[in-house]
DNA sequence: TGCAAAATTAATGTCAGACAATTAAAGTTT
DNA sequence: AAACTTTAATTGTCTGACATTAATTTTGCA
């Protein structure tokens, strides 16, 4: 039930847990005005400064925000999914560069959450996503695109894809796992010839979302991903043999 | 690229991402030592206590870690599966309680997403992940067994489930999907039929899992979130129908 | 010399008080 | 009634001090 251990001995710490598992529990609700900074310090017998500190924290995780002026002070947030998202993306980004992480495990894992999402997008999915999709895909196709500019677009593709599954929490869920991929997709060199079977994989998803058949959306999402992992073993394979050449 | 857009105008919003891009970036590397505060003060031209606001909000999304004593500092923190995990947690189930999600929206991401991860449990599931989904099992069929704890050990199993994919990224993107729907699970009541007929699906899982099947494992996880979710229907038909009858 | 105790030092953690900046509300003037 | 001014409440920032912690250095003594 603990949102984190929070063992530590700092006393901002032990206030910032204080007040947000009164936040998760209820007793303070959304939009709801906390005790103002002072007011807090007395309640705790803190100084106004560690009371700061606790409230710093709460607000680096969304769960506050603050308003200065008469009226104003530190309100409980509403989460919103924007940016719940944008929590996650960082954290995953930095969960997968910092822990040695194989690209054949973030990818596996990535394609695995997809074609969770294809059948419910190509059940669901509106005119504006298969727009998204194509212009993803245009944008792939453009010449002399940096390699990092073709990941970036791949990202959009398959947010669209998995936006079109109309679940906010299905797309909430994804968002890092799609976005902390693009780290270790920019590690790759692309061809001209890699880019081509990328997009046609693409293409084929693209038309069996538009077609609303999910058993073709969810076979090209397994091709895509054979490919992809088929292209990082030789790319990563080269690049250990260009390495041990050069000793 | 940016990891939060942070355009508050706080200085100590401001250093805070300034030092969170340069984690990000990976010009601070794991386990190198920050400036201390106070040069750090000296660095971005502000007092100590703005600067130990910054760290605060960057130790509250376990980005670093702080150590008293003359070796001592902020140290750039590895994040770690299991801290990211409680963060996202947190954050997920914030995030269902404060938007007004649907249980059916939040139950057909959930699934969706466990059979995203059943052919990959069926292909590698160990033994003692098959262990602790007879355990979770044996729990929820005690008698005299209160909602809550019928609804923590589903959450084992499912987590059980989730775990013999043998993919740390897949554990760490499912842990929110599947802890954050608890609370939402807690409001359903529970009759002993409709525990038995929960036990029921998730005994099939278990074998489907035990007997390396795919498909069962699968058609086992669609027929629970069948039944989960027109439990859920009738239980809240009633509750309104009760509302309405006590006008 | 060798080792234990004590002092030193460098860092974070906490406190107290002050002032600046911002904002809403109350009061005043035209 | 509208526009302006004042007031009050609150967060944001600064300064300086002291407490606490822990590694390192020095000292004292056998």
């Amino acid at each position: 039930m603990n949102s984190t251990p929070e063992t530590a001995s700092d006393l901002s710490s032990h206030i910032a847990a204080n007040i947000r598992d009164a936040i998760i529990k209820g007793v303070l609700i959304v939009d709801e005005r906390l005790p103002s900074e002072a007011e807090l310090s007395a309640q705790f017998n803190v100084s106004r400064a560690t009371v700061r500190e606790a409230l710093k924290r709460l607000a680096a995780q969304s769960l506050i925000r603050t308003q200065r002026g008469a009226t104003g002070g530190a309100f409980v947030n509403r989460i919103s999914f924007e940016a719940a998202q944008a929590q996650q993306i960082t954290t995953s980004t930095l969960l997968l560069s910092m822990n040695d992480v194989s690209f054949e495990t973030a990818c596996e894992a990535r394609f695995a959450l997809e074609r969770a999402c294809a059948p419910l997008s190509a059940a669901r999915r509106q005119d504006h996503h298969l727009d998204a999709m194509q212009n993803a895909l245009a944008a792939q196709s453009a010449p002399d695109l940096s390699d990092a500019g073709f990941c970036a677009a791949d990202v959009a593709f398959h947010r669209a894809l998995v936006d079109g599954a109309c679940n906010p929490v299905l797309s909430y869920q994804l968002a890092g796992a799609v976005e902390a991929m693009q780290p270790l997709m920019n590690m790759i060199t692309f061809t001209a010839w890699s880019r081509d079977a990328i997009v046609a994989r693409h293409r084929d998803i693209a038309a069996a979302i538009a077609a609303r058949d999910a058993g073709a959306a969810a076979q090209g999402l397994t091709l895509l991903e054979e490919e992809t992992q088929a292209l990082a073993r030789t790319v990563f394979a080269r690049r250990s043999k260009q390495i041990d050449a050069a000793r």
